[in-house]
RNA sequence: UCCCGGGUAGCUCAGCUGGCAGAGCAGGUGGCUGUUAACCACCCUGUCGGGGGUUCGAAUCCCUCCCCGGGAGCCA
């Protein structure tokens, strides 16, 4: 199909041109002697206005040019005689591919709220806001391909169906082919021998132990895929489907892991300020919930780093009264990190060396005994987007720790075996890409940032 | 899962000390010689979230369930 698309139209110096776009109307407005119409297509944040003279032929397909509307339109691009817009596009033919009935069509030329649009979540991309925030969202996938392939990682793909269940990150769903109608049982028992695996599976929660053995053989390497987390969590910051990114690092330690944090961050930032102008613009005019100023400090400033016993001293410091107690041994609440970024640091905050107790197994044991080399980045609004950590690389310790957190050492040879046989040190972090889209967008909800969100009693397509 | 706040026209909301269901926007029609989520005039719009109860009478009071939002827990 002959046809250019708006990003193009924009882009180029195309006044002059006879061309054809297609797209959806966004507004009609008429008077006598013409009449504009705004039409966007996706691939920008502008719109182009469509000028059509009442002389022109297409005069007549006006009155279906309603908003929703799905049409092909040709003209003459010209420098725009009004303000408002520096380039238009002189009409003279008008296709309609199909129409859109303006009394049941659910998006209106005004505004909506976005409670509302995610009711309609087929149609909410047609929007400003999710428009802008798909963009975003794919300038920021390309960047996380972009930053870990140029330095030499390697993508690699874990399982989605996984028989590990103790990945300890929470509640997991059951992947089966049995009749539900009639569960085969042994014992009181659910009889997974007769599933389809011969054994439990679930949905991954983490590619992390998986990605372990990958860069155990050929360094660097990350995951970017789906993860899957059956907790009842109804909160502005969950998803029970999620996209993970999950670098893995042979040879290297604590510093290193947030090195490429740090660095990672910062280039995801920078890739979004230099592709996604519009974009921006848009979020910090209309919800002003972040803004070019506080991405380009995000882009260029030092993370502030500290202990967890550091934190605890500072928050103990704090003028607030807490709901939480402050007491080392226990995790940092929301509160806690909220007043962190938000009231002492004022922007994103690394910590580190958390007590061994309220971390995972594979954390590595520090010298001290008491806490391992762990480090969560915390970001003003967001909270938790990053949590990683140096890997314990010792067998001895490994053993003691999975036998004190009760991990079923049988089902986890082949974890055990990557420090039997050449062990080295190694460190990660796994990052949940929605809540980067969220901080980037200044979206408040994450449901607002993936396309079909899913959650508890949310599941829509 | 817990604690708050909500659910009234297509959308945003008012009405809630019980007494005829409203406004703005959207939509329709007409007007307007270049508009900018235009403007002016007129018109149309209802399972007051579902169920039950109290009452002469319930959008309004009570019970219950569902859904949405904010916060918390869990976490990324």
């Amino acid at each position: 199909m002959d046809r250019t698309r708006l990003l193009q139209v924009f882009s180029e110096d195309s006044i002059g041109q006879d061309l054809t776009v297609c797209g959806w109307v966004r507004s009609r407005r008429e008077s006598k002697g013409v009449a504009f119409i705004a039409l966007s297509d996706g691939s920008t944040q502008e719109t182009l206005q469509l000028v059509v003279p009442a002389e022109s032929p297409a005069f007549t397909e006006l009155p279906r040019c309603n908003t929703g509307a799905s049409i092909r339109a040709r003209g003459v691009v010209r420098e725009s005689p009004a303000k408002g817009q520096k380039i238009e596009l002189e009409v003279s033919e008008i296709h309609i591919f199909g129409d859109a009935d303006p009394e049941k069509y659910p998006l209106q030329k005004k505004g909506h709220t976005l409670e509302f649009l995610r009711e309609i979540g087929h149609l909410r991309p047609r929007s400003n806001t999710f428009g802008a925030v798909f963009r975003v969202r794919n300038v920021l996938a390309k960047a996380v391909h972009d930053f870990f392939q140029g330095r030499g990682f390697m993508w690699v793909h874990t399982p989605v169906i996984t028989s590990s269940d103790c990945e300890g990150a929470g509640d997991m769903f059951t992947v089966t082919s049995l009749d539900l109608e009639d569960v085969p049982k042994k014992e009181g028992q659910v009889d997974f021998s007769q599933d389809f695996f011969g054994k439990r599976a679930y949905l991954t929660v983490s590619g992390q132990l998986e990605a372990e053995f990958m860069a155990m053989s050929v360094g660097d390497v990350y995951t970017f895929g789906p993860t899957f987390r059956a907790e009842n969590s109804n909160t502005s910051r969950h998803l029970s489907e999620f996209w993970m990114i999950e670098p893995e690092m042979a040879f290297a330690d604590l510093q290193d892991d947030m090195k490429l944090a740090e660095d990672f961050i910062q280039f995801l930032c920078t890739q979004v300020i230099e592709k996604c102008e519009k974009e921006i613009a848009f979020f910090e005019k209309f919800f002003k919930t972040i803004s070019l100023s506080q991405l380009q400090d995000l882009a260029t400033k030092e993370f502030y780093h500290i202990s967890y016993t550091d934190a605890l001293t500072q928050l103990e410091k704090a003028r607030k009264k807490f709901e939480f107690p402050l007491q080392w041994g226990l995790d940092l609440q929301s509160e806690h990190e909220r007043y962190l970024t938000e009231i002492v640091f004022k922007g994103p905050v690394v910590v580190t060396d958390y007590p061994k107790d309220i971390k995972a197994f594979y954390m590595r044991l520090n010298d001290d005994e008491k806490t391992v080399a762990a480090m969560d980045v915390l970001l003003p609004g967001i909270g938790e987007i990053i949590g990683g950590s140096q890997r314990e690389e010792r067998l001895d310790m490994l053993t003691k720790r999975m036998k004190a957190s009760e991990i079923p050492l049988e089902h986890m040879e082949w974890y055990l075996d990557l420090r039997r046989f050449g062990s080295a040190p190694h460190a990660g972090f796994g990052l949940g890409f929605e809540r980067l889209v969220q901080y980037i967008t200044g979206m408040h909800n994450i449901r607002d940032v993936i396309p079909c969100p899913r959650a508890p009693q949310l599941i829509k397509f």
